[in-house]
DNA sequence: TTGTAGGCGTTATCAT
DNA sequence: ATGATAACGCCTACAA
């Protein structure tokens, strides 16, 4: 039992004694504790931890070998305090229980996952001010920022633009990259179905003001409509939200048109809604159509005709152009296709 | 013009000197720079921006002046090097597009925000494997961790508690801090307004065997059932989604019952619409009840019957109780209150 | 109250 | 290929 026992192999017995020291310091494991049980210089177990290639096999063998012996995690605030990088993203959005930003939120965080980043995920609360703050407790801490719903100045985005790199969702600022889904694809079809269904009186339920998607589709649908020869116009801006939609609907039946293109699917669920109470018929007496495609447009009764867009490629994207290097030439993609989903919502213009 | 101007007052002048400088290297400003330009040691500012009361009114005044003229954040990477806090707090949730995560995700912003914490989301996918990765990927950038849905084993959560605080939500396991919600107040009332409506055969639709939850929920309906005489029996386990709810339609009908309790929203959603498509009608043939109230869940026609959680609150108080001195005797709460919530999708039990 | 002098864990720049 | 050493920006004894 004591005399006789034989040693322990003189290996594990160091591992065992940088262990105690390890946790009598109360602590994680450095590289100074793997670079002393694998016999080397600290900097060398950066190397082998950090490039492949510029270390000897069997040198990094031992490195690996002494840290997963130790279970070491490298220190992100020792790395990001000397090289800069956090290896953390930003994602600002107005609403985070907003249905329309779930998927722009997972594709963000399922690219910056693949990319070995961690998404930090902060709500703005639809105001402006308040994002400039969150924006501003944010900065320091990631390498860059993707702002998916921003209510910010162009001469304020351009200045958190130049100190980290900014990619704006649905938002489009001279010199601030952004990912814009391609409307008019999208429009036109819904302008087609609906004069397909003899509509010749169309009205675009507007979002806020400051939306400059909202802009981006009344002008395309404005367009569309033009060239359809039928009858437009724009009732707003609303709240872009469910109330906001039942808000607009006494002022959307005054207009007497016989279909609603509304700003997104949230408001034009708000208009069914407010119009099931009044005894409107959808989408017999008035056709409702909407943007986005969320969870719950199908679930309404009718189903919701709506302009699906592609959020999550959405938020894959704008994560995969943060990281991209600035000083690259930016490969040109192709624009987000968006593409109608018909369903129960729209039918024949009543006579 | 040039001999005449009056030279720019010396103190702002130093300024724009400590700026250029600072443009120059292409980094933020240090307290090293603020020094300078309040003339004091670096220590000084670091304690001025620190401690409030630790030093001269005057002194203080001058730091704070300069580090705003120079637009000072303090690099969250150094600090969290010496002081070991990171101030950020992890949030892990299996799905981020799970509506039933939205509230939990922005109660817990709010209250990390509030605290002046940053939140930052892992999305675990509902594996128990990736939800460790994702975990040992976060750990060492955060202060503390919330698991909203993990699916880990009781041994794993604690050798992670024993590294960093933890907390539950909705799931409990020894010695782990959690937030529970009160599941007996709302279940009484799915029971008692069954049972009024005169159904005396119910049936649970469970969520997954690995869910905490779902067997609390299970337990509850039981002994509420029981002491109201009437028939229970489990149906499960199911995949906790709309598709799950949808594949378990002819396994429920098949039990004759009049009424059927489903996990979770989702799946009374996908269940509901599996019944539309055989023509059976809710409720009058079949009678249907979901938990969580979830977006969506008054859209749905019939609008589901749900017991509503207050998972806002979860989320809040799970990341209150993770910035807890650990040494406090934990100050009890009151539990997360559950209420019944009627609507359309329950209704007389068929004679 | 304020200054001095390390040190936190890592990477980068020199040497060797 | 590897070792020594100096930063990175902040905090905190300790001294003055």
């Amino acid at each position: 039992m004591s005399e006789g026992a034989v040693t322990p192999a003189p290996a594990s017995d160091r591992a065992d004694e940088i262990r105690a020291r390890i946790r009598a310091r109360g602590g994680a494991a450095t590289i100074y504790d793997i670079a002393e049980l694998a016999g080397v210089n600290p900097s060398t177990v950066s190397r082998a931890l950090g490039k492949p290639g510029r270390i000897s096999v069997a040198t990094a063998e031992r490195v690996q070998a002494a840290a997963s012996e130790l279970d070491f995690r490298i220190n992100p605030a020792a790395r990001a305090l000397q090289t800069g990088k956090t290896g953390m993203l930003g994602l600002v959005v107005a609403d985070i229980t907003n249905p329309v930003v779930f998927d722009v939120v997972r594709g963000a965080e399922h690219e910056a996952a693949d990319a070995g980043y961690t998404l930090v995920i902060a709500e703005s609360q639809e105001s402006g001010e308040n994002e400039s703050e969150v924006i501003e407790r944010l900065l320091p801490s990631v390498d860059a920022l993707v702002l998916a719903t921003t209510r910010l100045a162009p001469e304020r985005l351009l200045d958190i633009a130049g100190r980290k790199p900014v990619v704006l969702i649905n938002e489009a600022v001279d010199e601030v990259p952004s990912v814009v889904a391609d409307v008019e694809t999208g429009v036109n079809e819904v302008i087609d179905h609906l004069v397909a269904l003899g509509h010749t009186s169309l009205v675009y339920l507007a979002g806020p003001s400051t939306s400059w998607i909202s802009r981006r589709r009344w002008e395309a649908i404005f367009a569309a409509a033009e060239r359809a020869d039928v009858a437009i116009v724009e009732a707003g801006p609303n709240v872009p939200t469910i109330d906001g939609g039942r808000d607009a609907a006494r002022r959307v039946l005054a207009l007497r048109a016989t279909a609603v293109i509304a700003y997104n699917d949230l408001m034009a669920i708000g208009l069914m809604q407010a119009l099931a109470a009044e005894g409107i018929a959808v989408p017999s007496q008035l056709s409702i159509t909407g943007f986005d495609d969320i969870f719950g447009s199908d679930l309404i009764v009718p189903a919701l005709t709506t302009v699906r867009t592609d959020l999550e490629a959405a938020g894959r994207r704008a994560v995969a152009m943060t990281l991209q290097d600035q000083s690259q030439p930016q490969t040109p993609v192709a624009p987000l296709l968006t593409g109608l989903i018909v369903r129960g919502s729209t039918g024949p213009a009543p006579r």
